[in-house]
DNA sequence: GTCTATATTCCGATAGAC
DNA sequence: GTCTATCGGAATATAGAC
């Protein structure tokens, strides 16, 4: 069952199967055996390109994890007013997951089982910088723009509802009974709806 | 390293146990001797009160994500305004999973491993009744009560903000960098906040 | 009902030929 | 670099004594 591109080198190919079987089972469900398939390689040519199934997973997760944090921390320590920062988030975040709506559950659920030692291993020090953001919403709750709000509360509202359709996707599609299509159309929507959202609940 | 009461039956004891650790790790990733060593009790005996690890699972699935159901139904179904529904569906959640933290994320988990057939067999066609929720969106905005929006973008915004940051909530602390007891203030606030900023954020 | 001991299957990892 | 064959351990499940 080898879907992967032919045309790729080894590694290229076990990186694309562990990728897929690794946000699809998780750590704890992948086996060695269905990412050698995927890869349409042996088993043991896995170990000899990557030490261990840690050691991929490792790599696999460092990259899934870390693909989007530059450009989110740029945006957040950028000169762009809260506003811009809002829906410029909304919108890319949005379009990102739409093209892989499995990897933030996948990378949600491995930090769960591992909250201690993991981010400090996996991240080593690196993490979303908000600082800016709430100094800023503080600011244009102070000049009066805006609503009195927690920025931790904003700041949560926001990625929640960016987030969660995607890591309940398979639940949302069943309370609503939609199909493929119907859940794509409502996450396209979003993007300029969750903005609006957010900017219709502050605003004084 | 046995915590479970010692004064409960060995079937309730192995099924407190079964629930800390199937919540922690996820079916995948728990091993039958840890819910052996949880329950205080020796492995053999699972199998002898529930044949497999599979139904020891099932058991414990059902019982963890059908819990509210009824009541979420019943809240949806009943003839309390749509304010009324909003308010009280956010502060019940919010303080339920205040209880019990990593329920939803081991619940959404788990639906996920198993898109297909899994619903069929644990849920066997139940689920949350969502259409009078949806009507009566509908009525307040034909009615002019409210601004013009999708009936299930509302939805999904609600439940968004209610789940993730408990999902997220590893995630959410170390961003914010606060400690439990931090974490535990935010989402005590939520139950106010959360139906406050949605209702803001749809009135005219 | 509860235990110890054991069967059985599965899976990560390695050895060694080509 | 890539394969086949196999080791060794871990995990589910069962047998059988008490």
């Amino acid at each position: 069952m080898a879907k992967i591109q032919q045309d790729a080198t080894t590694e290229e190919r076990i990186l694309a199967a562990a990728r897929k079987v690794f946000i699809s089972r998780g750590m704890a469900g992948a086996r060695m055996q269905d990412i050698a398939d995927e890869a349409g390689i042996n088993k043991a040519l896995l170990h000899y390109y990557f030490r261990s199934k840690e050691k991929l997973f490792e790599t696999i997760f460092k990259e899934l994890s870390l693909q989007f944090l530059p450009r989110i921390n740029a945006l957040f320590e950028s000169d762009l007013s809260l506003f811009q920062k809002i829906e410029i988030f909304c919108a890319e975040y949005i379009s990102k997951m739409l093209e892989n709506p499995f990897i933030p559950l996948f990378i949600v659920n491995e930090i769960n089982k591992q909250p201690d030692v993991f981010l400090k291993k996996m991240w080593a020090g690196k993490k979303p910088i908000v600082g800016k953001l709430i100094q800023q919403i503080d600011e244009e709750v102070k000049k009066g723009n805006i609503k009195k709000i927690h920025p931790a509360q904003l700041l949560l509202n926001m990625v929640s509802m960016c987030i969660f359709p995607f890591i309940g996707k398979p639940l949302c599609q069943m309370v609503m009974g939609i199909n493929e299509t119907g859940y794509r159309q409502l996450m396209e929507e979003r993007k300029q709806l969750v903005p609006q959202f957010i900017i219709e609940s502050i605003r004084k």
